[in-house]
RNA sequence: GCCAGCGUAGCUCAGACGGCAGAGCGGCUGAUUCGUAAUCAGCGGGUCGGAGGUUCGAUUCCUCUCGCUGGCUCCA
C-alpha cells in the first residue's frame, strides 16, 4: 500500500499515491488543456512532477504571469530539438528564457543563415503540431552522462559533470532529451506561436577565452495576437530608434572621420542640450550645489594616485608632453578632490556639493559602442558631495529628491530602484560600509520609494543606489547612480577639522543623475519619439505663408515671437501649403502657424498642432501668453 | 576585443558574368501664387567606405583596414 499524499486545490482536497504525477489530477480539475502547471508556494511544478508530500497547489494557466516564462523555456527546448534534427553533429549548449523570449546556444562550425532560421522555425511548427508529450525524467548521473555521450553532446556532458548530483533531472520530448531542471509545459502542442528573431555569437559559459557558440534568439506567445503585438512593439521600438531619429531630425552626427564613439551635436541637438543643461544648473543651484570646471587631461601620476591606472581598464593611452605623461580623463572625481584639498576644510563648511557637466573619455571596446547610449567621449552630469557622517543620510535623500525632480520634468514617472550592497572584495572599514548602507537604505525608505536590494552587487569602493527609468513604451534605462566612495577619500587622504579639533575623514558621494548628456539624450529621443515637448523643441513654431504676398506678414509675426524668446522660423519655400505642412509634420515641429489673406487682415494666425491637426484661427495676443506658460511649465503636451 | 552580417548619390535603397553606375526623396533652376500631410518641368549630384593584391580590365574576387548593425564579454 503506497503512502497517500494530500493535495489541496482551492477548497477541494485530493489524495494521490506518493510518486504519481500531478497530471492524475487533470480530469478532476475540469480545466482541460488550459491547465499548464501547478504553483506550490513560489515553486512551479509541471504536470509530470510526482506527488512528494502534502501541498497546497494553485493551477497555472496561460493567463497567469508565470506561464510565459515557462512557455519560453519550453520553446527553447523545441528550438534545440529542431536544430539537432536539421543539423546533425551540432552540439547544444544552454537555452533559458529571457525577459522577452528565449535563446539556445549551439556549437557549429558554419554560421546559421537567415534561411536556416526559417527552416528551423518551420520544423519547430511541425514538432509542435505533433503535440509530443514533454516528460520529466530522473536519471542516475552516470546514465545521463552515457545518454548525452552517445548523442555526441559533449557540452551537456560537461554541464552534468559540473552541476549534476547523484541523480539528475532531464526532460524528454520525442527523440530529444535535455539536461534541465524544468519546469515545462505538458506538451509541444502548446508552443504554437513562435518567432525566431536573430542569431549572434555567445561565449560558452560566458567566458571570452572559451569557445564561441552561436546563439539563436526567439520569442513565443500563447496566441497569434500576443505574438503580433510583440512584433509590433519591436517595430514601434525601431521607429523610435534614436540613431535613426537623430539623423532624420538632424540632432546629432557621427562620422568615420571622427572615430568610433565620438559624437557631434548638431544645432538642433545642441539647443536641446543647452536647455537641459540650463534647467539642470538651475535645479542644482536651488539645492545648494556649486559648480566646478576642470580640464580634460591631467598628469598620469594623478591617475596613478587615484588608482585608475591600476583598476580602470577603459583609459586611453597617455600622451607625452615635455617629458611628462598626461592622461585623458575617464572621470571627474580626482579634479574635485584636488579642489577639495586646495586648502584645509572645516566641519562647518560641510557638506560641499560640487557639480560639473564633465566631459570624459573612455576607451570602450569597439563592439560595445551603440549610438548615443554607449560612446567614448561623453559628458556626465556629475557631482561630488563631501559630508560628515551625520549629514550622509540627508545628503542621499537630497540627491534622490533632486534626481526624481529632474526626471519627472521629462515625463519619467516610473522607476526601478536598486540598492547594491557590499561585495566580497571591498575597500574601507566594515563599520563605514554598514553606516553607508544604512544611510542609503534609510534615505530610500524615508523618501517612500520602493526599491530592491542587489546583495553584494556594490562596487568595491562603496555601496550604491541605481535608478532605472521606464520610458514611454515600457523599456528600462539606467541613468541615475549614487555611489559612496571609500577608496578615493582614503587614497587622497581627505580630511576636515572637526568640532573636536581633530582630523576626520569626510564621506564622499559620487553621483550622476541623468547619467550622461549623450545617453540621456538618446533615451529622451526614444521616449518622445522625436516629438520634443514645447520647451525643448529645437523649432517651436514654423510660420507657413500661403502665398508670396503673405511672407512679409509672416516675418512680422516671426520677429514679434522671437523677441518674446520663442524659437520660430518661416517656411518661405514656394511650395503649396499642403507640402509645407507635410514638411513641418515630418520635422516634428510642435506648432504650425498658417497665414493667408484672412489672417493678414485679422492680424491673427491659424494654428495647427503637430499630431493634433487644425486648431482654427486665433489672435497672437491670446496665443502668446498661453505658449509662454506651457514653456515655463515644461508642459509635456500642448493643450490650449 | 570576439562571432555573424553590412557599407553604392545628402537620405532610403536597386544593380551587375569581372566590361560606360541607377531610382525615389532631398538639393539647385524655372514655371505655378495655391487654405491644413507631397504642383509640374528641367538640371546637377558618385574615388560603389579606405588601402593593397589578382586580372587586359575590379564597385563586383582575395587580403588588410576604417565604420556601422545584432549579440557575447566588459562597464570605476
Amino acid at each position: 500500500m503506497k503512502e497517500l499524499i494530500k493535495v489541496k486545490i482551492g477548497e477541494s482536497v485530493f489524495s494521490l499515491a506518493k510518486g504519481t504525477p500531478l497530471s492524475e489530477l487533470i480530469p478532476q480539475l475540469k480545466l482541460g488543456d488550459k491547465l499548464l502547471l501547478f504553483k506550490s508556494g513560489q515553486e512551479l511544478l509541471d504536470l509530470s512532477f510526482p506527488a512528494d508530500h502534502d501541498r497546497e497547489l494553485k493551477p497555472v494557466t496561460a493567463s497567469d504571469p508565470e506561464a510565459l516564462e515557462i512557455l519560453w523555456h519550453s520553446a527553447s527546448h523545441l528550438l534545440a530539438q529542431a536544430v539537432l534534427e536539421l543539423f546533425p553533429g551540432v552540439q547544444a549548449g544552454v537555452g533559458p528564457a529571457t525577459e522577452t523570449g528565449f535563446y539556445y546556444d549551439f556549437l557549429r562550425d558554419q554560421a546559421f543563415t537567415p534561411e536556416d532560421l526559417v527552416a528551423i522555425e518551420t520544423r519547430m511548427g511541425e514538432i509542435a503540431a505533433e503535440d509530443l508529450p514533454i516528460r520529466r525524467l530522473i536519471l542516475k548521473k552516470e546514465e545521463a552522462i552515457r545518454i548525452f555521450e552517445e548523442r555526441g553532446q559533449k557540452l551537456k556532458v560537461e554541464l552534468i559533470q559540473e552541476k549534476g548530483g547523484a541523480e539528475v533531472t532531464c526532460y524528454e520530448q520525442g527523440d530529444f532529451i535535455d539536461f534541465c531542471l524544468g519546469p515545462h509545459l505538458p506538451s509541444t502542442g502548446y508552443i504554437k506561436y513562435v518567432k525566431l528573431l536573430s542569431v549572434s555569437g555567445a561565449y560558452w559559459k560566458g567566458d571570452e577565452r572559451g569557445p564561441q557558440l552561436q546563439r539563436i534568439y526567439g520569442t513565443a506567445f500563447f496566441s497569434q495576437k500576443e505574438l503580433n503585438d510583440y512584433l509590433n512593439f519591436l517595430e514601434e521600438a525601431r521607429k523610435r530608434d534614436h540613431r535613426r531619429l537623430g539623423q532624420e531630425l538632424e540632432l546629432f552626427h557621427t562620422s568615420e572621420d571622427l572615430g568610433a564613439g565620438l559624437v557631434i551635436w548638431q544645432p538642433k541637438g545642441a539647443i536641446i542640450r543647452y536647455l537641459i543643461e540650463n534647467f539642470w544648473k538651475e535645479e542644482h543651484l536651488k539645492d545648494g550645489y556649486d559648480f566646478i570646471y576642470s580640464p580634460h587631461i591631467a598628469k598620469l601620476d594623478l591617475w596613478k594616485k587615484s588608482g585608475h591606472t591600476e583598476f580602470y581598464e577603459a583609459m586611453y593611452p597617455p600622451l607625452e608632453l615635455e617629458g611628462c605623461q598626461y592622461q585623458l580623463k575617464p572621470m571627474n572625481c580626482p579634479f574635485h578632490i584636488i579642489a577639495y584639498k586646495s586648502r584645509q576644510r572645516s566641519y562647518r563648511e560641510l557638506p560641499l556639493r560640487w557639480a560639473e557637466l564633465g566631459t570624459v573619455y573612455r576607451y570602450e571596446r569597439s563592439g560595445v559602442l551603440h549610438g548615443l547610449l554607449r560612446v567614448r567621449g561623453f559628458t556626465q552630469d556629475d557631482a561630488h558631495i563631501f559630508c560628515r557622517e551625520d549629514q550622509l543620510e540627508d545628503e542621499i535623500k537630497g540627491v534622490i529628491r533632486l534626481a526624481i525632480r529632474l526626471l519627472r520634468a521629462f515625463g519619467f514617472e516610473n522607476y526601478q530602484i536598486y540598492l547594491a550592497t557590499r561585495p566580497d572584495k571591498y575597500v574601507g572599514s566594515l563599520a563605514d560600509w554598514e553606516k553607508a548602507e544604512k544611510a542609503l537604505e534609510e534615505a530610500l525608505k524615508s523618501s517612500s520609494l520602493t526599491y530592491q536590494i542587489d546583495q553584494g552587487e556594490g562596487v568595491f569602493y562603496g555601496p550604491k543606489i541605481d535608478i532605472k527609468i521606464r520610458d514611454a513604451i515600457g523599456r528600462l534605462w539606467q541613468c541615475t547612480t549614487v555611489q559612496l566612495d571609500f577608496n578615493l577619500s582614503e587614497r587622497f587622504d581627505l580630511t576636515y577639522v572637526g568640532e573636536d579639533g581633530n582630523f576626520h575623514r569626510p564621506f564622499m558621494v559620487h553621483r550622476a543623475l541623468l547619467g550622461s548628456m549623450e545617453r540621456f539624450f538618446g533615451v529622451l529621443i526614444e521616449h518622445y519619439m522625436g516629438n520634443f515637448p514645447l520647451w525643448l523643441a529645437p523649432v517651436q513654431m514654423i510660420i507657413l505663408p500661403i502665398a508670396d504676398r503673405h511672407e512679409a506678414y509672416a516675418r512680422e509675426i516671426l520677429s514679434g515671437l522671437r523677441a518674446e524668446g520663442l524659437r520660430v522660423k518661416v517656411d518661405d519655400s514656394r511650395e503649396k501649403i499642403g507640402k509645407k505642412i507635410r514638411q513641418a509634420e515630418i520635422e516634428k515641429i510642435p506648432l504650425m502657424a498658417i497665414v493667408g489673406d484672412k489672417e493678414m487682415h485679422g492680424n491673427s494666425l491659424s494654428l495647427r498642432i503637430h499630431g493634433q491637426g487644425d486648431q482654427g484661427e486665433m489672435k497672437i495676443d491670446t496665443l502668446l501668453p498661453r505658449l509662454k506658460q506651457l514653456i515655463q511649465d515644461k508642459s509635456l503636451e500642448i493643450k490650449l
